[in-house]
DNA sequence: GTGCAGTTTGCCTGC
DNA sequence: CAAACTGCAC
């Protein structure tokens, strides 16, 4: 059933679409998969048939649930939704995977099994866990490196399996299958849940109580699913356990799934392409809709990310096409070093800029975080406002993490990843050796380290029971108290701020902490506790506040949740991106999957290099191989306007030069829709006719786009470097443009002296004119 | 038990 | 290159 004609606002709210667009959005109430290319205008299609389904009284609020995979797309689709709809959308299921499992564990934390204030680990904290299950029983961290069995519990997890279920098939597997129990009994024990256990229990507690799946089933009619191509086995199967498994006879609701399987970048945690066929098989998804025409980017970028993608094998098959011109050739730079490339992305964002193109329209785009520092003391030492997503995260700050322990203590003593944390932070006596005697004293007696203080008697025991009456007075009288109180009381008594105040490097982690206060502060305003939810506070980078919503009223006891634990939810589910840093117009840096689902005018990738980009550790798998062309897809596809890409000759890692090859993904791009802002060299050593480039046995020499060498790591260039800083000393001339780590771009005035005597006279525009030793400052030469 | 200096080790991507 | 870890003097 079409939608009503006669009905002014829903044809309204329909206009502008295209036919495929359309097809989407009034899709009968059946399952039905989308595949929705990049720019292809997804996340219209799903906050429009949200509004119209409701518009049209298809469905109520509380009787339609949508799944989005990050905490970005989810704040997107809200903030869409309340401008469409006449109410607020913020009770509504529309959240993450594991967002709405915290929310379903909150109501249901009883038949879960859990306490009702249960943290949640994030995955530094669940790392430590492990290390002390690890050490617990006093196994080899060698053999068992903490971290792959962190990875290792997750993926059992993410498949739905708990320790019974895992694989034994040899003494290691076998230990292996131990530690996860331990683990989980040690995470039961302390009434803490990691995120994929978040997944897991509220899979397993759909499963087996039968009330309650009927209770759910019955009330969500509608699901929508983004980004399903991201989805592992775990949430296809917590996904069906809401709409009705076709496979087990149950008649599913309408589920209304949409991805792109081009855009799959998540195998590492699990994601399963295939769930999207799964789907169409088993939901028997009668009419299969393809948004092919994109709305985002010029033809030389679409054609770029075509000819790229093409390379895979086993696509669902998808072509995007534009009706823009072609635009823009897509520019490529070779730099020397990572500085030279960090001023080169510098000058051309400034050009940018003079041309009238905002600053936050400018992406930086970079493979791994470890990159973005580079590019951050260039932006930074020339004035250049810019936001930095991902890396090291707000709420993952150690104070800010020292402070949320004392907060979880009040909530939950139990928890012995926090109690560990700060019972001896700052420092009061209670050394390694007391915190070991208490870890046996509790684990012997199956206790928390909370409770375990009973059986520790001395000193150790003493200090301890003050430290657990510090939390115990903390409890009491922040009780009832506004979230801004408690914060600051536990700031101020747990001896933090003071301890900080006497750092030297302290003022930082003070102004973090007080920025904590306002983080909660700007909480507790958005969420509204119950009372008239205020709308939705959009900041100047359009984005809006916390999303937490986690407030449900208990399912029993129709309690609501005390904001310091929605808070401490909100803390742990979402990695606080946009605390710092909000407001002005910034150049926007973050990881290339950050970027999936945002898009800009000029999107900068950088460090397309062989082991960077493609990363070292996937070339190995073709499966690895062809998701970091996907990743490339992405990237490429969140341009509009200009797209530059840019390699560097040498690049700094683990405090090492390292001389690296273009990315043979630059060798896959047509030679018609770019512009080589630096000459296109070949794989060194193959001058003109020579085909096949050198180094590559394994190709025939006819082979259209010859394959770069087998090691990233040429010997080549490091030889050119090598020569060229051995003929003049140290590479620099007068009115050489320079770059210097701390003081940035800068222009060489004159030059004195010889060997380790040598100096440079540089004007650094806005940092003056300085003379540097060259044997001790490092000046990088900028072409 | 604390704090410092020296040494080692690891950086891929994220809810 | 830095964070994290280890060893040592107070």
């Amino acid at each position: 059933m079409p939608h009503d004609p006669a009905a002014p606002v829903s044809s309204r709210l329909l206009a502008n679409l295209n036919p495929e667009q359309l097809a989407a959005v009034t899709l009968p109430p059946e399952p039905g998969l989308i595949l929705a290319g990049a720019g292809s205008g997804k996340t219209r299609v799903l906050t429009t048939r949200i509004a119209w389904l409701l518009q049209t009284g298809q469905v109520s609020p509380g009787g339609l649930m949508a799944v989005t995979f990050t905490n970005k797309a989810a704040k997107e689709m809200l903030t869409r939704l309340g401008a469409m709809l006449p109410f607020n959308v913020r009770g509504m299921w529309i959240g993450t995977f594991h967002g709405l499992c915290n929310r379903f564990l909150r109501a249901h934390w009883k038949q879960a099994g859990l306490p009702q204030s249960f943290q949640i680990l994030d995955s530094g904290d669940s790392l430590s866990a492990v290390k002390r299950v690890i050490k617990g029983m006093k196994l080899d961290e060698e053999r068992f490196v903490p971290k792959q069995v962190a990875w290792f519990i997750a993926g059992a997890k993410e498949e739905g399996k708990r320790p019974k279920d895992v694989d034994v098939h040899d003494p290691h597997s076998q230990k292996l299958a131990e530690i996860y129990q331990a683990y989980e009994d040690q995470c039961q024990r302390e009434g803490v849940v990691d995120f994929a256990e978040l997944m897991l229990r509220s899979y397993e507690l759909m499963r087996d109580d039968a009330a309650l799946r009927q209770h759910y089933r019955h009330r969500f009619q509608h699901i929508l699913v983004d980004e399903f191509q991201d989805t592992n086995r775990l949430q296809y199967a917590w996904l069906k356990m809401f709409a009705g498994d076709p496979a087990q006879g149950d008649v599913p609701c309408a589920v209304f799934a949409v991805g792109d399987d081009d855009q799959s970048i998540y195998a590492f945690r699990g994601a399963r392409v295939g769930n999207m066929a799964d789907f169409e098989r088993e939901f028997r998804v009668a009419r299969l809709i393809k948004l092919e025409r994109n709305y985002r980017s010029f033809g030389n970028i679409l054609d770029s990310a075509n000819a790229l993608i093409s390379r895979n094998t086993g696509r669902l098959g998808k072509n995007l096409r534009t009706e823009a011109g072609p635009g823009e050739p897509v520019r490529i730079y070779e730099a020397t070093s990572d500085f030279a490339e960090a001023a080169w992305l510098l000058e051309e964002l400034q050009q940018l800029h003079r041309g009238g193109m905002a600053r936050s329209e400018c992406a930086l785009l970079y493979r791994s975080n470890a990159q973005s520092r580079v590019i951050e003391s260039a932006l930074f030492n020339a004035g250049v406002p810019y936001r930095v997503y991902g890396g090291l995260r707000f709420f993952e700050r150690a104070e800010v993490k020292h402070a949320l322990a004392y907060l979880r203590l009040i909530e939950n003593p139990n928890d012995d990843t926090s109690f560990l944390r700060v019972v001896n932070f700052p420092a009061r006596g209670i050394g390694t050796r007391s915190v070991e005697q208490l870890q046996e004293v509790a684990r012997a007696s199956g206790r928390s380290l909370y409770q375990g203080v009973s059986g520790l008697g001395g000193t150790a025991g003493a200090k301890v029971a003050a430290f657990n009456r510090l939390i115990d007075g903390l409890r009491a009288s922040t009780q009832g108290q506004t979230l801004r109180v408690i914060i600051e009381q536990v700031l101020a008594a747990s001896g933090l701020i003071d301890f900080y105040r006497t750092e030297k490097e302290g003022q930082d982690r003070i102004e973090n902490l007080e920025e904590l206060v306002n983080a909660a502060e700007a909480f507790v305003t958005i969420e509204g506790f119950g009372k008239d939810a205020v709308a939705l506070p959009v900041d100047e980078m359009g984005q809006t506040g916390p999303t937490a919503s986690e407030l449900l009223p208990d399912a029993e006891t129709g309690e609501i949740l005390s904001p310091l634990a929605a808070f401490l939810t909100h803390a742990a589910l979402e990695a606080g991106d946009n605390q710092a840093q909000a407001g002005q117009d910034a150049v926007q840096m973050m990881t290339v999957h950050a970027a999936k689902g945002l898009e800009f005018d000029a999107v900068f990738i950088t460090g397309l290099e062989e082991g960077l980009f493609p990363h070292e550790n996937s070339v190995t798998e073709a499966d690895g191989l062809e998701e970091e062309r996907r990743l490339m897809y992405v990237a490429i596809t969140r341009a509009r306007q200009r797209l530059y890409i840019s390699h560097s000759q040498t690049r700094m890692l683990h405090g090492q030069t390292r001389y690296n090859v273009k990315s043979r993904f630059l060798d896959e791009l047509p030679e018609e829709a770019l512009k080589w802002l630096t000459p296109k060299r070949q794989a060194f050593g193959s001058g003109a006719g020579f085909g096949g480039g050198y180094g590559a046995p394994s190709r025939p020499a006819w082979t259209p786009a010859p394959a770069p060498p087998p090691s990233w790591a040429s010997p080549v260039p490091a030889a050119m470097a090598r020569s060229a800083a051995e003929s003049s000393g140290h590479g620099l001339r007068p009115k050489q443009a320079v770059f210097h780590n701390k003081f940035g771009e800068g222009v060489v005035l004159a030059l004195e002296g010889k060997g380790a005597d040598a100096r440079a006279q540089v004007n650094f525009g806005r940092h003056g004119t300085k003379w540097l030793a060259l044997s001790v400052a490092k000046l990088t030469p900028i072409d």
